[in-house]
Order: structure tokens, then C-alpha cells, then sequence
DNA sequence: TCTGGGGTCCTAGGACCC
DNA sequence: TCTGGGGTCCTAGGACCC
């Protein structure tokens, strides 16, 4: 019997949900993004497979998605029916002997003692598409790196195991964007430093690495590439270091005037979130998008109220521009870092 | 009428202290 | 007249992920 990692990851989780509880869907292109309405400003969250047919992807803007796919359903994004689903899901992983980390609406680890990880991957999926009706894919890993981009590999509807014995044969041809951590900015400096397949980052000089991305980073790259992974799926509940609430407007806003009562709405509406917690507040950060699309933050130790202290950072903004977003964000002073 | 909203972690520079 | 080096904390920005 030995240890493994799962990393289970659900097939296309936003818009599954929505074509659950509406078959009337099934089989056509659907898109969850913003209100739903793809001539306003917002992004999609998840596309089915139909709507990615079209080439809509998530994080594309709404009126991107609209263009590429007319015909597409258009739906609004419904946070609690998908916090909802993703209980019944966790709770059914729950129910197997095995040390469950959530990491995310849609997905989560899972620490396990077994002699055929292949079959008990798909007796998990089983549960779950029998208690949610929802799909997954499963990765099979000797360690969480691993077994999280298995899943990517397993996707849909599938499992795949990677580890130490197939990892070069699985992973060294590929691009280094490819690794969980790598996106496109990195990828581009990478290449600038001629590495772009994941088997040259592995080799790559660690000196280099770290001059170019910093003493941890440079390091930590590197091993990446090689898929080691020393971290630990824990059952631990995740405690937050800082809460926040943003807005994009429809409309830039014009004049210091309506920032601020803008600002003090959002401050209102964070508080309200926070409810009675009580967890004290260190800082409070004030972001500010300046259109067409520049974004600064400015932050200010806590001081009397959350609005007070909002206020106190938009001060530090000089605001002679139009104003696409606002946020304002807390960090917890009993925060876990150390 | 490109470019959401919720987060995390790391980096680099300046302040400050000894 | 010239001008150290560590360490730590704070801050803003960048990159990434879902």
C-alpha cells in the first residue's frame, strides 16, 4: 500500500451547474460570465465545450465571446448555486478514507493510501457524478504538482496518472507554460533567456534563474521543471489574510466627488461581508483602474473605520482621470504569515 | 465601447535601526 | 570630508491562479 496525491478537478464546473438545473441547454454552446449580458463590460468565467468550439475560452471578455459565438446562451454568473454544488462535492469526497484539501470551488486534493489508485480514481468520479450529476477528471500524482497537471491531462471526463517514472516522458517536450505557476509573462522571459520546452528549464543554470527572477523564484522554477513537490495536501481549515470588494462600472466615473461616494459605497458593502467576524483589521488598500486601463493601489494603516480609512487612502490618489474600477481591501492583523 | 472579481505570494526599493 | 554594511519592516507593483 502506498501514499498518493488525487487532484480532482471539475469538467467545465460553472456552466455544468447551470445546464443541470436548466437541460433545456444540453448540447447547446453556454456561456457564464458577468450579468449575462454580453454587450457590457465583463469576462467570461466558463464556456461548455459546445461554446469552445467557437474559440470562447474563460477570461475572455463578454463582448469578445459574443462575437465569436452569437448563438450562444448568455447567463449570469450565480455564486451561490455553484458554492452550493461544491459542497455536495467536497462532502462526497469527504466520505472516502482520504486527507481532503479544497482548493477551489472546482477542485480539490486528495491524500490517500492505496494499492490501485487507477480504480479508486474512478469509483471517486462515479460518486461524484452520482451525488452532483457534475463530471470530473482526476489526476494521479506522487505528489500535488503531479497530480494536478495529470488532471489538466485527464480532461474530460478522464483520469491519468503522472509521476516520478513517466514524468520526462510526459513533460520534457513540452512548453515550459505548461507548469502550474508558469504563465505568459514568465514564459516570455523564459524564451528570452532561449528556454522554452520544460527539459531546458530543468538543465536550465540556477544563477541565471535567480539574477533574472529573484533569489526564491529563480530556484523554485527549476524545480518545477523537474516536478518535485514537497508540499502537503492538508485538511486544515483555510483562513483568509484579507478580504476585498472591486467594481468595474458600466461607465468610467468623472470628478473626485463621485469616486468618493463610490468608494464609501464599496467600503459599506466590504463591511457587511466581513458581518461580525471580528477578526481585528491591519490595513486597508484602495484600488483605483484609471481608464482606458491603469491600475494603482494605495494603502493606510487601519484607523477608526473601515470607511474612514478607505477615504484616507483614495486621498493619496491624485484623481484628475476617469475611474473604471474601484476596490477596497482589507489585510487581517492576525494574519498567518511567520 | 477589448481587458471581472476573488484571492495568494514574491520582489524591490526606501526607511529605519544598529 | 566622506559616506560601511546588515537586518527588518513597509509599501506598491507584478505575476499567477480559479
Amino acid at each position: 500500500v502506498s501514499r498518493v496525491v488525487l487532484h480532482l478537478d471539475l469538467d467545465e464546473f460553472i456552466a455544468a451547474v447551470e445546464v443541470l438545473r436548466r437541460p433545456e441547454l444540453a448540447g447547446l454552446p453556454v456561456v457564464v460570465g458577468g450579468d449575462g449580458d454580453p454587450t457590457k463590460r465583463g469576462v467570461v468565467s466558463t464556456a461548455n465545450y459546445e461554446a469552445r468550439r467557437f474559440g470562447v475560452y474563460s477570461a475572455m471578455p463578454l463582448r469578445t465571446a459574443y462575437k465569436r459565438c452569437p448563438q450562444a446562451v448568455f447567463l449570469q454568473v450565480d455564486g451561490e448555486a455553484y458554492e452550493a454544488a461544491s459542497r455536495t462535492v467536497m462532502a462526497t469526497l469527504r466520505t472516502f478514507e482520504a486527507v481532503v484539501e479544497v482548493a477551489g470551488w472546482d477542485e480539490a486534493f486528495l491524500e490517500i493510501e492505496t494499492d490501485d489508485p487507477m480504480t479508486l480514481a474512478d469509483e471517486i468520479q462515479r460518486a461524484v457524478l452520482k451525488t452532483t450529476g457534475l463530471w470530473c477528471s482526476i489526476g494521479v500524482g506522487d505528489n500535488k504538482l503531479r497530480a494536478k497537471l495529470a488532471s489538466g491531462l485527464a480532461k474530460p471526463r478522464g483520469v491519468f496518472e503522472l509521476t516520478r517514472a513517466n514524468w520526462d516522458e510526459v513533460m520534457a517536450g513540452q512548453p515550459t507554460s505548461e507548469l502550474w505557476g508558469i504563465g505568459s509573462k514568465t514564459a516570455g522571459k523564459l524564451e528570452a533567456l532561449g528556454i522554452r520546452r520544460i527539459e531546458q528549464l530543468g538543465a536550465a543554470d540556477e544563477d541565471e534563474l535567480a539574477r533574472a527572477f529573484g533569489p526564491r523564484t529563480g530556484p523554485w522554477l527549476r524545480r518545477l521543471a523537474s516536478g518535485e513537490d514537497a508540499s502537503r495536501v492538508s485538511a486544515e481549515p483555510y483562513i483568509p489574510r484579507g478580504h476585498g470588494k472591486e467594481r468595474t462600472f458600466q461607465r468610467d466615473l468623472e470628478g473626485p466627488e463621485r469616486i468618493r461616494v463610490e468608494t464609501v459605497r464599496l467600503a459599506r458593502e466590504l463591511e457587511s461581508d466581513l458581518g461580525n467576524e471580528g477578526r481585528p483589521v491591519a490595513r486597508v488598500v484602495v484600488k483605483v483602474r484609471f481608464a482606458p486601463f491603469f491600475t494603482t493601489t494605495r494603502g493606510v494603516a487601519f484607523e477608526g473605520s473601515l470607511e474612514a480609512s478607505a477615504l484616507a487612502a483614495l486621498e493619496r490618489f491624485r484623481l484628475d482621470r476617469p475611474v473604471r474600477l474601484l476596490g477596497v481591501r482589507v489585510e487581517f492583523a492576525d494574519g498567518t504569515e511567520g
